[in-house]
DNA sequence: TTGAAAGCGCTAACAT
DNA sequence: ATGTTAGCGCTTTCAA
């Protein structure tokens, strides 16, 4: 327990081996050649000595680093927990770390993570959606660090983006609907400050119009719904309008909250209302009925985001956008 | 887009208003005094040219950041979520950023982000519980920046821990189930490589054992388990011994999945069988019954730590351990 | 294969 | 209230 006590520097493990500190900086970075007798000298002494490099030097003498900035609406909510797992996963791989923001959907917070990441000497930054204050998107575009904005792809990318088209993943998910024979359309979703959720919306609503159907769309949250949501929200839609006989929810988890509610009420699902949610969570798919949803493979366009990254840094050319395919998920209950 | 473009550093703002760095220094990092005429004219040629300080620069020449590491078995499951979201807003408030890092419950993994943390100049560590490998605690515990083991309070702490008597909460939870009469317990738990979850175990073991009831334990699993866990490990379960007639699970996601379970299989709770869970959860409160479970006020903790690295960051004398108290939250599942 | 000198962009300490 | 000097701990570059 040395609280307090001053710190090594590479100039001690030098001195502790009687070589010049060039030759631990060569050792430790991996770069230029060393003798490998002197190569596990410097190990040895680095490892009994408990030397830990300090990066900040480091990154302001070679003006590089290996922190890639990741900033998200949430961490906890939705499609983020494993998008984030993806790119750690495929960043680690590299000999990289990211490191996290989370803005909760605030643009404000979001620009000061980003600066406060590029402050701090990014290699690359990995942002949610379109949507960034002109000032965030201003520091994103005049830094020398790869920018790749993640889930959408219907936009103008500062460098590069990988994402779903959630217009055609809302049109997808309608037309099964339609083709089960659903006609009365209940939809209970939320504004996030992101093009994707309104996005599916329109796609919903848009197939919907020209099939001529109709759409019962009347409450939106303004924070990410949870369970609690889906079921005031479920509970409200049917006192409103009995005849409606299938809802779509902005998440799983609202649809979770909405076919609890229909077991409690003993409506049976989906004879006398069906449900659909979209994500393709764990949750959905641990009901007694699964559930019927858009599965967003959000592992791989993480992974795929911190490649692009990856890629870019060593030099090598990426398409500007990356459409990732989604599927629909049959389930039961819809 | 000016992508690749030399970064501006305080020189170049400082000679396009014809003063010298030190006064953009002084101005931007807030120490000392400046006329407030040269401090808007500094300002306004930061917002112009788009300067962002560079606080690898500034950390190597200071030796401090603002910047705390925050390493997590996960901030995806459990408890951890919140945890996260309490230290973010309360190191926020104060200036300061969670840098957080993962470790999915790997020693290893834990060993080298806390080192890539403190070879960043954290100014404060927060780290899970009191299980590190060897090196990492000794770095931990060499280090200067003061570190906080959360969750935890029975051990030994490197600086200081702020956490809960696990202990304390598996008996409780069972002295309150025993009161309402359940004699034959059945136990779905799960070996972190944290004290916390076998903290829990030793506590409802202690209880029976001395009150002479029987525990029936026979599933334990390796990766933090979930819904479908649950309901997995309830069917077996009841398949095994059918006479059990309650059942703790290890989190409130796996009595979930007891629960949804139950529910199909049209077993009466708590009559036919009584569940618990631990956490405090959403979805076990959002469930038909409430579902009856310990609550760890997860968000408190997770502000106290980071207080705490706050309190010390400016020389205030913390104490070295922090018992947080938990609440029975009594349920309609048993 | 190794070492010496210079400097990354900022801030501490001292001077004015 | 502002400027000057020195140096944080490393890497780059060049020399041996």
């Amino acid at each position: 327990m040395a609280k307090g006590q001053k710190r090594l520097t590479q100039r001690d493990v030098a001195k502790a081996i009687g070589m010049s500190d060039m030759t631990v900086s060569r050792v430790l970075a991996g770069r230029g050649v060393v003798n490998s007798k002197t190569r596990e000298k410097v190990l040895k002494a680095v490892a009994e000595m408990g030397y830990v490099p300090n990066r900040v030097a480091g990154s302001l003498a070679s003006a590089r680093s290996n922190q890639v900035g990741v900033v998200l609406p949430s961490i906890t909510v939705g499609i983020f927990p494993d998008v984030a797992a993806g790119i750690a996963m495929e960043l680690e791989k590299a000999g990289y770390n990211p490191v996290i923001g989370i803005t909760d959907y605030d643009p404000d917070r979001e620009e000061r993570l980003i600066e406060s990441m590029l402050s701090w000497n990014a290699a690359g930054m990995i942002v949610n959606d379109f949507v960034h204050t002109r000032r965030a998107a201003k520091l994103l575009s005049m830094s020398p660090a790869p920018v790749v904005e993640i889930m959408q792809v219907a936009g103008d990318p500062i460098d590069h983006c990988v994402g779903f088209n959630h217009f055609e993943a809302g049109a997808e998910l309608v037309r099964h609907l339609v083709s089960r024979g659903y006609r009365r359309f209940g939809f209970l979703g939320w504004h996030g400050m992101e093009f994707a959720a309104s996005a599916r919306f329109e796609g919903v609503q848009t197939v919907l119009s020209q099939a001529g159907f109709e759409l019962f769309a009347p409450s939106w949250y303004n924070a990410p719904p949870g369970i609690e949501d889906g079921t005031q929200g479920l509970r409200e839609l049917r006192a409103a309008r009995p005849d409606i006989d299938v809802v779509i929810f902005g998440n799983d988890l609202m649809a979770t909250g909405g076919y609890l509610l229909s077991m409690k009420m003993g409506w049976q699902v989906p004879a006398d209302i069906a449900l659909a949610g979209f994500g393709g969570m764990e949750i959905g798919q641990s009901l007694s009925q699964k559930l019927t949803t858009i599965d967003f493979p959000r592992q791989g366009v993480g992974r795929t985001a911190a490649r692009t990254i990856l890629n870019l840094l060593v030099g090598q050319a990426m398409p500007k956008v990356r459409e990732f395919p989604f599927d629909l998920l049959i389930g039961e209950t819809a």
